[in-house]
DNA sequence: CTCGTGTGAGACATTTGTGTCTCAAACGAG
DNA sequence: CTCGTTTGAGACACAAATGTCTCACACGAG
């Protein structure tokens, strides 16, 4: 008997291997019948937005627990560079379990998802513009492009550790030193 | 009338901003009837494959016209470092147009597209492992990582692009750039 | 002009997955 | 043990998209 958090954490777990998954098969994978699935969620979309939302949620206790605006305006640059990479070792970790809604589709082109997302961007934005006013970023790359850089490493990250290529525990400071130094010797 | 090359290109690219897009919409987007479509492709799995299949062609002529493994076999670090750079600025102006196949579930899970994916991988990882023993790329993380950056960046930059974050002339040299040098200051 | 060919709209069949519901069985509480 | 609740399998309805086909019309060649 699964709880309704079991089934979506299986969901979105398995939606990351086979992203589109029947309802059958997410049922299964959460190791429920599908009409137990639908007494939890009256949809597809319902499943799926939630699932999204709750990485969306996830984002937002990161920057929550970092208190980013704070940090942003303290214009104190060792602050910032220490928030930049709790924050970036805690998506790191993040994508393995919530990974799927960096790419699926209700996460990427539902309105109320987007305007979520984009308002998280802009919070995180604040802190890489920081970074660059503080000189801990660079500045000749423009802070939304940056927020872009993140996301894809994340991307990156999700799909390395799902094709074994990556060990686990090397991935946080791996994806963490691509972003800040690049990969040149 | 459109010729085949033509309906590919167009679904390839309408595919980039609304990718559950239905036959009928990839149809209108390429200016013909869906019955003309169904002429040109038996099936929407069939035009699917075939629009990663011709991503793939575009890596692999990216690859073979540097001659890929004669520059790793080179052992020569400036002529490594200029390839990476070419291939790079390449792969971005790539993106635009062939970008879809990064994360389409035909193009990421179908079993033929997925080997020769990895070959074409294999290719490329050969070039990063010789750029980092001539000292051209840094040594202590794994090669393939270094190919898993590249696609992410590559996603980034596609999607930057189709929100209108960042300048099309620009985006070649960010995303160059950010691979190389990090985020950093 | 005629004629052959290609086209798109539309009708229809099929498929797959989703949504809805029933019911026998399982399960846990008392 | 009984009884209330939950469950999964399975049946069925529905919907959207795909696949198939027809036919009137458009178009270009001769």
């Amino acid at each position: 008997m699964a709880t309704r958090e079991e089934i979506l954490s299986a969901a979105q777990r398995h939606l990351i291997s086979e992203p589109t998954a029947s309802l059958g098969d997410l049922a299964s994978a959460a190791g429920i019948g599908r009409a137990t699935l639908h007494r939890h969620f009256a949809s597809r979309d319902e499943l799926l937005v939630e699932i999204a939302e709750r990485s969306l949620d996830r984002w937002q206790e990161r920057l929550d627990h970092v208190d980013v605006e704070a940090v942003a305006a303290s214009g104190d640059g060792e602050r910032i560079r220490a928030c930049l990479i709790e924050l970036m070792h805690a998506y790191v970790l993040d994508a393995e379990e919530f990974g799927v809604a960096l790419t699926d589709h209700v996460a990427t082109h539902t309105r109320a998802l987007r305007e979520r997302c984009d308002a998280l961007l802009d919070r995180e934005v604040l802190l890489h513009a920081a970074g660059q006013e503080t000189g801990v970023l660079r500045r000749d790359v423009p802070a939304r492009w940056i927020g872009h850089a993140v996301y894809g490493l994340l991307v990156a990250a999700r799909d390395a550790l799902e094709a074994g290529d990556v060990a686990r525990r090397d991935l946080p400071d791996l994806v963490l030193t691509t972003l800040v130094d690049g990969v040149s010797a």
